[in-house]
RNA sequence: GUGAGUAUAGCUCAGUUGGUUAGAGCGCUGGAUUGUGAUUCCAGAGGUCGCCGGUUCAAAUCCGGUUAUUCACCCCA
């Protein structure tokens, strides 16, 4: 049979791994920093945990599981005859891949609410699962990194996800904007224009600025049902680029203007803070997700400083007033961020930004001539491994070249070779493959020299 | 869910208006070189041209269907 992966999956090179594990340690090492704690929750939820918390397209998108055994002798008899799928499916499948770990982590806070202090702190690196059509950047399988606080609904929880953005991104050496709104700022928004039911039409609507301009927005709040009068007053306030004067365009929105105060403290908690990269007010940013109650952000590779660089959001995040009450729990503010790791990967390789391969690698690799020498070879690799050194044998005495070109492969820097010479005055060759150079050392001189 | 493209050797791809035995590069195996890789030279192995059907004297090539995959839209990281 030809070998193949299910569409949208992706097995990786031992390079591919070193440089994921890379971006990943990055961002765990700044979580620690800054006070997470890593939780992990299992790939797999009850699919009623998952249902109905991403609107009707998430759960399009969700993965099910087949129940085990005869699953059809206990399916939905009607919904069987009729092959109507969505009726079908509580019938015949009790579980789901998760699709994001904010829901689980939802779920997870209210399970063990006795056990967690608050304000909680946690983040969390795991694979989830999306049905979708897969592109360019877009996978069924990735991982997301995700870092949220739940129990506090103070701002400088906003202020101090900004510079974890500000820091994970200045040591991987991109370049970014993170823009930040308000979700209240857009209901204020829409509550000026008149429309305050159809916030979340105008939010997806103007979310799409800068892919199809004011034109493209303004056709799509139309379709959207969005009067014309309406689209007039949106488009003049998007327009404002200052908190100041957006502060007096919505003067009669009581909730706008707390959108507006919001964002002003959070700038204010980072008064001082040094900047390695751009913290930008974009009115414009909406987001999709519709949980999101205060502020918003979202990060993106700086077209300034790499102008090369096509790639959507890298990043993003928010407040939500109220993230588990459907898992019957009230009053839990939190706000988090995600970092895209599968497209920090793209961007970092475009930008040819991941550092040299470490000294994990293969350190030594030995070589044996012959039966006896090879036998040799392994009671030195014993000694070499004993003084912590990386070092492989190759596991046949065959051929020279065949055994240099497996070093030269594995890009090894040194290579032991012993003979018959070696074994009888026991100073072995190591040869730098880097150089070619070559010269005759005792197994002791060999292990200081590599350490 | 909607639309477009692609499918030929292990990999990346050529293949003319349809015409004898389908090619290249890389990789692999052996040799030049029986104690030395990455460079060079020589030789060899390796293909049901995604699958099913149709048109034709003749199909990798044209047509229909199907499967897989890529890209874009919707949505999203």
């Amino acid at each position: 049979m030809k070998p193949s992966i299910p569409k949208g999956t992706r097995d990786f090179l031992p390079q591919q791994v070193n440089r994921r594990n890379y971006i990943f340690e990055t961002i765990r090492s700044v979580f620690v920093k800054y006070g997470y704690q890593a939780i992990e929750t299992p790939v797999m939820e009850n699919l009623s945990t998952l249902t109905g918390k991403y609107g009707e397209e998430g759960d399009r998108l969700l993965f099910k599981v087949l129940n085990n055994g005869d699953f059809l002798k206990k399916a939905n008899e009607e919904a069987l005859q009729e092959r109507n799928s969505t009726a079908l499916i509580s019938s015949i499948s009790k579980r789901g891949l998760r699709y994001d770990l904010t829901v689980p982590f939802a779920r997870y806070v209210v399970m063990y609410q006795n056990d967690l202090s608050f304000p909680f702190k946690r983040y969390q690196i795991q694979p989830v699962w999306r049905a979708d059509r897969p592109q360019k950047g877009r996978y069924q399988e990735f991982y997301q990194c995700d870092v949220d606080v739940v129990g506090s609904d103070s701002l400088s929880y906003e202020a101090e996800l900004v510079q974890i953005y500000d820091e994970v991104f200045g040591k991987l050496n991109i370049k970014t904007v993170t823009r930040i709104n308000n979700r209240k700022i857009l209901a204020g928004i829409a509550e000026v224009a008149g429309i305050p039911e159809q916030m979340i039409d105008m939010t997806v609507a103007i979310d799409k600025l800068d892919k199809v301009g004011i034109e493209g927005v303004r056709k799509e709040l139309g379709e959207r049902g969005i009067g014309e009068a309406a689209v007039a007053k949106i488009e003049e306030i998007l327009a404002i680029k200052e908190l100041a004067d957006l502060k007096a365009a919505l003067a009669a929105s009581e909730t706008g203007l707390l959108g507006v105060e919001e964002i002003t403290q959070v700038f204010a908690y980072l008064e001082g803070y040094e900047f390695k990269n751009t913290l930008q007010f974009d009115i414009t940013l909406a987001r999709g997700l519709n949980y999101y109650t205060g502020c918003i952000f979202e990060v993106n590779v700086d077209t300034a400083a790499h102008p090369n660089v096509k790639m959507g959001s890298i990043g993003g995040g928010g407040r939500y007033a109220d993230l588990t009450s459907v898992f019957g729990m009230k009053n839990m503010p939190g706000v988090g961020v995600s970092f895209g790791a599968e497209r920090v990967y793209d961007v970092l390789e475009e930008l040819d930004l991941f550092p040299a391969e470490d000294a994990a690698a293969l350190k030594v690799l030995l070589i044996g001539f012959d039966e006896e020498s090879h036998r040799y070879a392994f009671r030195c690799l014993n000694q070499l491994r004993a003084a912590n050194i990386n070092a492989d044998l190759y596991p046949d005495p065959v051929k020279l070249k065949k055994q240099m070109k497996y070093a030269n492969d594995r890009n090894v820097p040194y290579v032991i070779l012993i003979g018959d010479n070696e074994m009888a005055s026991g100073e072995l060759s190591l040869k730098n493959m880097g150089n070619g150079e070559q010269e005759k050392l005792s197994i002791a001189k060999i292990i200081d020299a590599l350490k």
